[in-house]
DNA sequence: CGTCTACTTGAACGGGGTCAACGAGTGTGG
DNA sequence: CCACACTCGTTGACCCCGTTCAAGTAGACG
């Protein structure tokens, strides 16, 4: 695409390919690509079992993912966790959330590329093209759609339900981005990770998977999640996957029924 | 204040009276000003039990909370709920979150003034002064560190820690917004919504209310919380109020460390 | 005076936790 | 090559936190 500016940097161009890639699906005019050819862009890679971000640091920058899967969390001090969410390709992760500072823990996983962009040089951009605090502010959105389905889980579904629920819903994000389909998709957490973002011990968790292998619904094994059963699992789920796609602004970049003026 | 701008709607100029006072504590040029004066903004009333935001609702404007309690819950098919969040003062709800639509209800507890703004208003502004994005990429940003403690609460404290640190957290907000002091504060939110927010049933958060005030920690009684001992009440929720600090940007609206070009 | 809704308490039940092993896969060093 | 360590997964038995069911009190409002 974007073969009127040849001057690009490379990597702020992989970058512009996944905003526009899904799910965020960006559309960019002339003057959202320019803003963003000026854009500090640093593609970090991170082995597994790195950390990106660490809880109590002083944040600068906002990572989007490209590649990998990560694992966000929030250590307390009685040393239970609680994992908040498994970012993969086109999550972001690191705005700072209290006094300058992260609280919460951003680890890999898997090895993974993430685009690091300093906070400066994205408010510059936003002031060169304001469309661009849209995508934003969809991210934001977005995020915070899955963590009121994470509270949900633990707070009103079973065990056996919220695990189903969380099955699904990484799932299809990982379909989003290509990962997977309806069949399944490839799941490098573990079951201890996966206890800890549901409230629930290994040991507990452990028996849910079984459960739901005995009900003919899913299978959890070697790092991979199969659905036997989709539709049985939807129904037992009461999962509805429209609550993370993103729509406070249309495609097109306006506010649907009423177009921005440029 | 903004008296150099003597045209201006009254509507609006509670508004950016609002945006001003703490916790949000945005700091205006005239850029913004001059952009936020062709807002359209609605004052809206609600009554006691009265909705602002049904879920499966289409969402075409945001809403800034300006007095009064409000109370974002999920109802789901088996009549169970989770309550979100109880916004107050400085509060913003009512960003879509999926497919355009609320998938969360928005009651008022008590009567509420609300300042409504049209997305594509909104999106207005932005454009006319970039800035202004900053503001609502803040509200997310808080609103976020509020929700994950809401998960960590849910997730993996005990039912009387996580009843004494969401007392705590309310008290701190209303502190913020004048409603309150560490002596304790007005609050209208009955038990049961109480235990809906902390996954807890009535009956039991009342016996956690109970031994909280059997151990002379807390006082919950007629729609009064007073903390009775507030450095032991702190001391057992491990609660540590900076979470909810809006600091993304610093009060003179650049990001710390590298200030942005005007 | 009756009927709400909010709050309160007691007694019994059960979902999920805790504790304690064991199995399986993988990597490391002797 | 095997022993060892280590992490992840698996299973069983017991127990406790929080639920469920049932009932009753207190205040608000007609």
């Amino acid at each position: 695409m974007h073969n009127e500016l040849h001057t690009i940097n490379i990597t702020v161009s992989a970058l512009i390919d996944l905003l526009k890639a899904p799910p965020i699906l960006a559309d960019f005019e002339n003057i959202e690509l320019r803003a963003l050819a000026s854009l500090q862009v640093d593609e970090r890679r991170v082995q597994a079992d790195g950390t990106i971000i660490n809880q109590g640091e002083r944040i600068r920058s906002i990572h989007l993912v490209q590649s990998g899967w990560g694992c966000v969390y929030r250590d307390l001090s009685n040393g239970e966790r609680q994992v908040l969410d498994f970012p993969m390709r086109s999550d972001f992760v690191g705005l700072r959330t209290a006094a300058g500072r992260s609280y919460n823990t951003v680890a890999a996983i898997t090895p993974m590329t993430v685009f690091e962009v300093p906070l400066c040089s994205l408010a510059n951009a936003i002031q060169q093209a304001p469309k661009l605090s849209f995508i934003l502010i969809e991210l934001f959105a977005r995020q915070r759609s899955l963590l009121i389905e994470h509270l949900t889980n633990v707070g009103c579904r079973s065990a056996l339900v919220r695990t189903a629920h969380l099955l699904l819903e990484l799932g299809d994000r990982a379909k989003a981005c290509g990962m997977g389909d309806d069949k399944g998709f490839d799941c490098p957490i573990t079951q201890y990770q996966l206890a800890d973002a549901l409230g629930l011990t290994p040991i507990h968790l452990n028996r849910m998977v079984r459960e739901l292998r005995e009900e003919g619904l899913l299978m959890f094994k070697n790092s991979r999640v199969d659905y036997l059963n989709r539709k049985a699992l939807i129904a037992l789920a009461e999962y509805d996957g429209e609550f993370m796609h993103m729509s406070v602004f249309d495609k097109t970049m306006s506010y649907s029924g009423a177009p921005l003026q440029s």
